[in-house]
RNA sequence: GGCCCCGUCGUCUAGCGGUCAGGACGCCGGCCUUUCAAGCCGGAGGUCGCGGGUUCGAAUCCCGUCGGGGCUACCA
């Protein structure tokens, strides 16, 4: 059998970190399996969805990777066939039509709660005579739903779960004004699209059942469920867009890449014994949803952050230079030809120090920033006095011996310097790296002046020297 | 309220009758060292939610209990 999995958002928001999980499973089952990974925008409720929010989803898969197989189907486009199969189940007797008010429905739950029975539609229309329709009212389609038995789902993560017939009430399935609901949309798209596998939340875990009785009712097959568990916010409920819950698209702009979404993402929830650091092509391998845990996870933006470290030393230098330079510019500093070849030159050490685009981008300001160098506090207390005359004794040595300009040869003279002016190496050092950098921190010192360049390191000494900068 | 799911260090997890309950993130300390990272080494942190069973032996099986979550719409 070929595996079709489909990732299947409601367009009423970005496409948050929960979603990302899921299309991010079903591509991988796909995968994994030579099939097929399908999208489809579930946009039924008009109200609701809107195409900024289409817009993010795609944006968001793009993103991370997730490419569909096929172009996205929208689910509104298929209402008509929707609705020739809830006509269907009308003429098999499998589905009814119920003329009930919604004052009617409110007047039915509150009496059910009163008397502390389960809220539920009490079939009223069920058998009643359609004669006795009250005139000028438009009525929904309900199922019929079996009223013994039990519904069984064998889910491929949750295991057996069984629910009572009784349990599950006649739900509507096109509303009066003739549109389907979620409940008979996905049924039908599932099967129209040729669906193998439903990969989702498991907060339609209950869904399941009720689907289950719509594809019986149509005479179809059932296709495999497999129900992950949510992802929690660190309150520990449901992530939700309104909880302060983010878009991927917050996670792009944050600086976090997205192999290491994917890395961590998919640890969420899933295990492949003791490996974390889990490259695309092993995912691919090993995926199965036998590795899916039961238990909700929490986010954890400390681990996300890890894992990007990690990937992001694994970038080429090219690389880190494209996309860190609009965030240079965005931070007000353009970025020459000049800037590029200083950025490319130095980018081994500054990744190695850096855990997202953003810090990097902060952290390699000092190559492409105008001189007079800004000086962070700790750079401020390095060019003491005692720090300026030792740069003064440095930038004539560095004249005056001129030695070559590379990393060795740079260390070799410094060191000798430190030790003709008898102070510890660190006590030179320090100095030059504030005034090369306008920082107390920064990569290794010799790396930086090669990638500077002898002009642009001799201007700086003297900024510092002479205290301007 | 009803139904369904879940419960191992702070967090993510490994574990599937016999392990000193392992790893990762975070945290602490050390080494390295021109700063900071990285790397390496070491440490603290879990009576496996709780209570009963079953068993020679349970995180692992059963029952109960508590806690958390989800669903209960003419939303998806």
């Amino acid at each position: 059998m070929t595996v079709i999995t489909r990732f299947a958002p409601s367009p009423t928001g970005f496409l948050h970190i929960g979603g990302a999980r899921t299309a991010l499973f079903n591509w991988l089952y796909a995968r994994h399996h030579g099939g097929k990974f399908l999208l489809r925008i579930e946009d039924t409720d008009r109200a609701r969805s809107t195409d900024a929010a289409i817009d993010a989803i795609f944006d968001g898969l793009d993103w991370l990777g997730l490419v569909p197989d096929e172009p996205p189907v929208h689910q509104y486009d298929r209402r008509e066939r929707h609705a020739e199969c809830a006509m269907r189940m009308l003429a098999e007797g499998r589905a009814y039509r119920c003329w009930c008010s919604q004052e009617e429905l409110e007047a039915m739950r509150e009496r059910a709660r009163a008397e502390k029975r389960p809220v539920r539609y009490d079939g009223t229309w069920r058998d009643r005579d359609p004669a006795e329709a009250p005139p000028g009212v438009d009525p929904v389609i309900r199922i019929k739903m079996p009223r013994s038995g039990e519904t069984v789902i064998d889910d491929r993560v949750q295991g057996r779960v069984v629910v009572q017939n009784d349990e599950l009430d006649d739900m509507v399935l096109v509303r009066a004004d003739g549109s389907p609901t979620y409940m008979l949309s996905v049924v039908v798209d599932d099967h129209d699209m040729g669906v193998s596998h439903v990969i989702r939340g498991d907060d339609h875990l209950n869904n399941a059942f009720r689907q289950a009785q719509v594809f019986a009712a149509l005479g179809w097959e059932l296709p495999a469920f497999a129900h992950i568990p949510l992802i929690h916010g660190p309150d520990g409920a449901k992530l939700s867009k309104r909880h302060g819950a983010l878009g991927v698209a917050a996670y792009r702009e944050m600086g976090f890449l997205p192999e290491a979404m994917r890395n961590y993402l998919l640890r969420l929830g899933w295990g492949h014994g003791d490996d974390e650091i889990i490259s695309t092509e092993d995912a691919v391998r090993w995926f199965d949803l036998d590795g899916c845990g039961r238990a909700a996870a929490r986010f954890d933006l400390d681990k996300l952050t890890a894992l990007n470290a990690h990937y992001l030393r694994l970038r080429d230098d090219d690389e880190l230079v494209d996309l860190v330079v609009p965030r240079l510019e965005a931070m007000g500093h353009p970025v020459d030809a000049t800037g590029q070849a200083r950025l490319r030159a130095g980018m081994g050490g500054l990744k190695q120090r850096a855990r997202r685009l953003d810090d990097l981008a902060e952290a390699a300001v000092f190559y492409v920033a105008e001189r007079p160098l800004a000086l962070d506090a700790k750079a401020a207390k390095l060019l003491d006095d005692d720090g300026r005359a030792r740069l003064a004794d440095y930038r004539a040595a560095l004249v005056g011996d001129a030695p070559a300009f590379t990393q060795e040869a740079l260390e070799a003279h410094a060191r000798a310097v430190a030790e003709r002016l008898g102070v510890g190496f660190g006590k030179l050092a320090q100095p030059i790296r504030a005034a090369l950098t306008g920082r107390g921190v920064s990569p290794g010192l010799f790396e930086v002046m090669v990638a500077l360049g002898r002009d642009e390191v001799l201007a700086r000494l003297d900024d510092a020297v002479a205290g301007r900068a």
